[in-house]
DNA sequence: TTGATTGCAAACGGTTTGCATGGGA
DNA sequence: TCCCATGCAAACCGTTTGCAATCAA
């Protein structure tokens, strides 16, 4: 998702683009980590000190309606990724820290019928363990 | 999980068994269904009604600590899962059902070290689509 | 100008905690 | 008897809502 996106959406839908949108949708395309509304409402404050938390979530289902991020349940908690291609989740067991795996570093799922005839449009892999930085630290 | 597991936990750990504990055990280890603490509750209730909310929550985790039950976070709604094998789950997202799906059904990830230096001990499957049931009503 | 967007604060729903009472071992 | 376990109610935490004030278009 880009600042850009955030312009068309803007027209196609006839929003307005405040100074509020801006910068949460800067700061979620400026960072690979996975941010829950907390951690995006004190980023945010950092730069522009007047966002409320009914603004940030405002925000984030606006942006997840229109499909420019995605959300995620993480070990029981709300994250918001702006990394919208194919890819899987890391856990840290340790530190709680999210990474993204390439979807290619997985073996690939066929989408389709199961044996119990429910129709699988989608999945997510969730894997668990010790991110390098907390392997070092072992 | 079986109510003789209950029992030898609670000899292993000097623990009561009390008559909750017990409804609460043989209640997760007649279901397949994925049950919420609020279901796990009334359905409590309806055979010795005074249960209280703060006991299933306290008998969940400690049948979690113990290794009796599994937590699941699925969608944001946190379950418990007394199906301790290994195995997927699959989640209807028009009625919101949850299903065990074989371990084999699935091709296996192999656990291990990923590209990025991360260890992989665990890792799950959430399988997102229609069930049986909804695929008909359609 | 005008209606969408905002901040605030209250409401909400699920989970946790504190504490006095009660009941297994 | 002795604590462990319980019920209750309050506290808690993240999310949602209602509403008057504000501001982008």
């Amino acid at each position: 998702m880009s600042p850009q996106q955030l312009d068309a959406l803007a027209r196609a839908r006839h929003l307005k683009i405040t100074p509020q949108r801006r910068a949460i949708v800067e700061y979620l395309a400026s960072t690979e980590h996975h941010p829950t509304p907390e951690e995006i409402l004190s980023a945010v404050n950092r730069r522009f000190p007047l966002t409320s938390r009914a603004t940030v979530y405002n925000t984030l289902s606006l942006l997840k309606e229109s499909g420019l991020i995605r959300e995620v349940f993480l070990a029981g908690v709300l994250r918001f990724d702006s990394n919208l291609g194919p890819h899987h989740h890391f856990v840290c067991r340790r530190c709680g820290r999210v990474e993204d795996i390439r979807w290619e570093a997985v073996k690939p799922f066929p989408v389709g019928e199961l044996p119990g005839k429910q129709v699988v449009d989608s999945f997510e892999i969730t894997l668990r363990g010790l991110c390098a930085a907390c392997r070092r630290r072992t």
